[in-house]
DNA sequence: TAACTAAAGTTAGAGGGAATAACGAGTCAA
DNA sequence: TTGACTCGTTATTCCCTCTAACTTTAGTTA
């Protein structure tokens, strides 16, 4: 049934897939280079192939359309973003509890700040702007990784170490149901008060983040490093961990 | 010299003026249906004649360009929502102290929630997503507007009754320098102390607010009132105002 | 009243982008 | 050798922005 019968058959195929990837991943690093250098309108179907020396039509070899590429582009920078932040986290780790969440904190805003135009499109998508109701597939999935990466340094801090939650008797009921299918839907390794920390603690730290990157108080503030470790301060308070600041 | 001798030459002046001012209005006002019918990309100059029943050029008899028109929008956005502010803090004004605050602050989510797709428009303009450098003049200009009507508040609390502040001589050297050219720049009618406090204040609302009309935060909470209620009474602790729930 | 002027609309067209169709050249296996 | 498959091409369609050149119309002026 199977044409695996020996490596005659298999090998060619397997170096066309393989050539066949690293095509596309050329173009996402040419799309990646035009969006860096000439910004996100410039990411274009005709744009890229021009860059690699191609005619149009030659790159819906790879990509059904601009939005499936623009998309596969988003899902590499949520990678590489998360890779960032899971490396950092486990360089401090073995440390103090919640020396690896600082660590991981400083590099998500490291990352952002070193790559505004790439954290600008895992925020709002080019694509997910077209139709109104349309929701965004790939903020769905991979923003959903993205917050699982501080979600498990918030669990590693609550496992060693429980942290002060609120009691969710005092919380209304419709956010009181909320976190209690969220908490289930972690398979109830936090429960749902020690979620609602780890929520409002996301919130506070991303939320910072976000209006540091589309500077919205650039009126005020040039340069927010302050603010952002006296928000990762907070943070720790909240957490009952000890605070360090940054080394170097 | 003038020509406004008398009304028999400037009357048809100023009626063809307003004409024009009408056709603008109705211009944007038709643009602006389209962003929320069909989304932002559908917010094309041939879109618009369309729907008007003209042909695409004609709309360059009132706006230069699209970017022109959509930052004319935005400046319509702009000035909805501020208007929105200004009166719920009117209306909740004369009451205890802070009561303007939260009557604004809930207005402005109010409006967010009401206009999704406008408020997208003035957190990152399409058009400045064009080139990468270039800096949104629009919402340099009203988004300054934007955060003043929050600082009207916190001005009128802090003339009113001063809040609590932080020393600023234990902050970095950065942020009190930056603290104190913004006080300046606010002709000194707050002390650079509780510009911060201001400040913190504006991050914390604005970018929850951001989280969730961005829906960054809806893997967890799908209703965010309660949260945007809790950041209120945070608020109100840090700004040493009495917290009152919303009526109704 | 007749001619002039300026504004507001028109069509035609250049230039670019997304996407499809139809076609040619290479590769590989039977 | 032949047939199939892949990857590239050009040609084409449709939509977009924006300019140029024109008609029409309303208001002004001699």
């Amino acid at each position: 049934m199977q044409t695996v019968d020996d490596s005659q058959e298999t090998a060619p195929v397997d170096r066309k897939e393989r050539q066949r990837q690293t095509m596309q991943a050329e173009i996402r690093a040419t799309a990646r280079g035009l969006l860096v250098d000439e910004g996100g309108a410039a990411v274009t179907i005709n744009a890229i192939a021009r860059r690699m020396g191609l005619s149009g039509p030659a790159l819906y070899r790879y990509y059904p359309s601009q939005a499936a590429l623009i998309d596969a582009l988003r899902a590499d920078f949520y990678g590489e973003l998360i890779a960032a932040m899971r490396q950092a986290s486990s360089h401090g780790a073995g440390d103090a509890p919640g020396s690896g969440l600082l660590a991981m904190s400083r590099s998500l805003r490291g990352w952002a700040l070193a790559h505004p135009a790439e954290f600008g499109w895992l925020f709002a998508s080019p694509t997910a702007n077209r139709e109104p109701g349309a929701c965004d597939p790939i903020k769905s999935e991979m923003g959903h990784a993205f917050g699982q990466v501080f979600l498990e340094q918030v669990l590693a801090i609550w496992e060693a170490k429980r942290f002060p939650v609120p009691s969710i008797e005092d919380m209304p009921a419709i956010q009181a149901e909320q976190l209690r299918a969220f908490s289930e839907r972690l398979g109830g390794r936090l429960p749902a008060e020690a979620a609602s920390v780890y929520l409002a603690c996301w919130m506070r730290l991303y939320g910072l983040l976000c209006m540091e990157i589309f500077r919205q108080i650039d009126f005020a503030y040039a340069d927010m490093t302050p603010i952002y470790e006296e928000c990762l301060q907070e943070l720790c308070r909240l957490l009952d961990i000890a605070y360090a600041p940054p080394d170097g």
